[in-house]
DNA sequence: TTGTAGGCGTTATCAG
DNA sequence: CTGATAACGCCTACAA
C-alpha cells in the first residue's frame, strides 16, 4: 500500500503539501497540484480510509439498514436494489460509500443497530421497514447519528423521510373498484408493527366511507407471514360469509400467491376475484395482466440521498430548515385483474 | 464520544492498561480488568473503529460484492439474501461486520472495486457473478486482498470458492428429460461473460452425448437481457424448425417469463413445453407446479464465510493448506412442468 | 506557497 | 502487572 508518506518522499516534498494538493486546497501552487496528482495516479495512491476517518472524524460511509422478516423473507428484494442505486448515484459524487447492512437473522435488530452506531461505522444511516412506534428513531437521535427514513412513524425524530404514497394507492384503488361496481373490498395488511399497515387502514376507512360503503372490519385482513401468504389469503377470502369481490394490497409478491391460490381453486384473477396493489417489474409476469401501481424507486433513492446530504452538511441548522418529508407518487398500470361488475 | 483516554483518566490508570484490559490480554490483573470493564459499560465506551483499524491494519469489515446486470436487474435478489445471512451467522461471532457492496450502475464495476480495495475499506471480499476470465481475481491477488468467490473462473487465484452445482443440475435434468422421452432439449444460457454459462454448455454437451442424442448448437440459446427474457425465449423456441420439447435454465426468474410467454400463446407449461432448472421459494407461486432444483443458500453462506476466515487467519500458509473448493449439491423438487412423452 | 508538528483513538513494544 | 511511548495514515493549524 502506498501511503501519503511514500508519495511525499517520491516527490521530495512534504506530507502536508501532498495532503493539501490531494484535497485540492487553495493554498497550493497549480504546478505542485498537478505534479502530485500525476504521481498519485502513477503510484496508484488512494487515501487510506481509516487514517482519514480518524483525522476528520468522518467515515465517508452511509449505511442502508435492511430488515428481513421473521421468515427471513425480504419484503423488499428488487425493491431496495433500485432505491439503493438511486442513492449511490448521488452519494458517489460526494465520495461517500453506500453499504447495505442486513440484520443477521440470529441477532436482535436493535442490538445490531446499536453495534453499528456504537462503532461509528457510518456517518449516517437510512432506515427502512419503519414501525408505527419505531424506537430506532429516538435511539439514533440520542446517539447523534444523522439519518433518514424510508417511511414514517408516529415517533417524530425531526429526521427527513420519504414514503411511498400508499395512502394514495388505497384511495385510488377504492375509487376505481367502486366505480366498477365493487362493494365488498378486502384490504390485505402487512405485519402488525409496520406503520404502513396503519396508513393503509386509515386510508381504507376514510375512502370506504367516502364511497358510501359500509365499513366491515373483517375485510381488513392481516396477511400471514411467509411464502404462502397469498394462497392463504385467497382461502380466507373465499370462505368469508360476505365474499369480497376485490382485494387491495401493498406487498408486490403477494399477487403471485393470490394468482396461485386462485388457480388452485380453478378460479380466475380479474373474474372471480379482482386485485390491485403495488407492483414491481415482476408484475409483468402474471397472466392475466395485473392491474397495479408502480413507483419510481431510483428517483426515490436520489431524493433520500439528497435529503440525507442536507442534514449531514448542516446538522446544526436542522431546526430552522425545512426537512424533506414527502410521499412519492405512483403510476397506474392498466391490466386485467379488475372485473367490471356494472 | 468517550474515548479510551477518557476511560483511563476516569480510572486514573494508563491508557495502555485500559487497552489491554479491554482486549482481555493475559498480562492484566483480574481486578483491573473487571474495574475497566465496569467503567467502560458505565461510560458507554465502545472502541472507535477508525483508530483500531489504523493501529491494527484491519477494518473488521467484510464486503460482499454484488453486480447488477446492464438492465439493473439483479439475478440474485432473494438468492443473495440467504447467502448473506448464512455468512453473517458465522462472521458476527468473530466480531466481523458483513456489508453488501453494489456497484452503482453509473460507475464501472472495476473502478468501483478498485476504489474499495485501495481505500482498504474491507479486510476481505466475496465476489459473485464470476466471469469466465475474471480480471478481478488477479487484481485482488495482486492487491493482497483476501477473497473468496461464489463461483469459479478459468483464472485461478488460489482463492477458496464455492459454487452451485450447475453442472449436476444440467446432468440430472437431461437424464430426467430423456428418460421421459424428450429428444430435443434446449438450454437457456445466461450472459456471455459469466463462467456459469460455460459450465452449463460443457455439461450440456457431455450429457447430450451420453444420452445418445445428436448435439444441435442451435438449441443452446442465450437468454436476452431484461425482464422479457422468458417471453422472448418462448417465441424463439416455438419458431424453431426443430421445435424443442423442453428447456433447461439456471435463472430462477426465467420460468416466470416462460410461463407468461406460454400463456400468451395459449400454451401450457409441462404440456406444450417442459421446463426444469434452478428455483427459489418464488417457484412455489407457479401453476402448474414447477419442477426444479433448489440449493441450501444459507448453508452456502456459512461455508463461504468459514473458507474466508481460514485464509484470513493464516494468509501465509496459503500454499500448503487445502483451500475450500466445492460445488454445493442441489435438491430435486418434483412438479408438473415436465411432460412424459413416452 | 511550503514545511513542521501535533493530534485523531487504538494497539504494541519495551522498560520498569 | 503497569506505564510510557511510538506508530498506524491523514489532516490542519501554525510557522517559515
Amino acid at each position: 500500500m502506498t501511503s501519503i508518506k511514500d508519495l511525499a518522499r517520491h516527490l521530495d516534498i512534504s506530507i502536508g503539501t501532498v495532503s493539501r494538493a490531494l484535497n485540492n486546497k487553495t493554498d497550493v501552487s497549480q504546478e505542485t497540484k498537478s505534479k502530485v496528482l500525476k504521481a498519485a495516479a502513477e503510484l496508484g495512491y488512494v487515501p487510506n480510509q481509516a487514517g482519514r476517518s480518524l483525522s476528520k472524524g468522518k467515515t465517508n460511509v452511509i449505511g442502508f439498514v435492511l430488515e428481513t422478516d421473521s421468515e427471513g423473507m425480504m419484503q423488499g428484494d428488487l425493491f431496495f436494489i433500485r432505491v439503493f442505486d438511486g442513492m449511490q448515484s448521488v452519494l458517489t459524487k460526494r465520495g461517500l460509500n453506500l453499504v447495505a447492512l442486513l440484520s443477521p437473522s440470529n441477532v436482535e435488530p436493535e442490538a445490531y443497530l446499536q453495534q453499528i452506531v456504537a462503532r461509528r461505522f457510518t456517518d449516517a444511516l437510512v432506515l427502512s421497514s419503519i414501525h408505527r412506534n419505531d424506537a430506532r428513531i429516538n435511539f439514533l437521535n440520542q446517539q447523534g447519528m444523522p439519518f433518514a427514513t424510508l417511511g414514517r412513524s408516529l415517533v417524530d425524530g425531526g429526521q427527513p423521510w420519504l414514503d411511498l404514497d400508499f395512502d394514495g394507492v388505497v384511495e385510488d384503488a377504492i375509487a376505481r373498484l367502486t366505480q366498477k361496481g365493487h362493494r365488498t373490498i378486502a384490504l390485505a395488511l402487512p405485519r402488525n408493527d409496520l406503520n404502513l399497515r396503519h396508513i393503509m387502514i386509515e386510508s381504507y376507512r376514510k375512502n370506504i366511507a367516502k364511497a358510501g360503503l359500509q365499513l366491515d372490519e373483517d375485510l381488513m385482513i392481516r396477511i400471514s407471514p411467509g411464502d404462502r401468504a397469498g394462497v392463504t389469503l385467497v382461502h380466507q377470502l373465499i370462505n368469508m360469509p360476505q365474499k369480497p369481490t376485490a382485494v387491495i394490497y401493498s406487498d408486490h409478491i403477494l399477487p403471485f400467491g393470490i394468482y396461485r391460490g386462485l388457480a388452485d381453486l380453478g378460479l380466475t384473477p380479474g373474474v372471480d376475484l379482482s386485485l390491485i396493489g403495488v407492483g414491481t417489474r415482476l408484475a409483468a409476469f402474471l397472466t392475466p395482466d395485473l392491474t397495479y401501481y408502480r413507483f419510481n424507486l431510483f428517483d426515490l433513492g436520489v431524493r433520500i440521498a439528497e435529503a440525507l446530504l442536507t442534514i449531514m452538511d448542516d446538522p446544526t441548522a436542522a431546526e430552522g430548515r425545512p426537512v424533506v418529508r414527502e410521499s412519492v407518487p405512483f403510476t397506474f398500470i392498466e391490466g386485467q385483474s379488475i372485473a367490471d361488475l356494472t
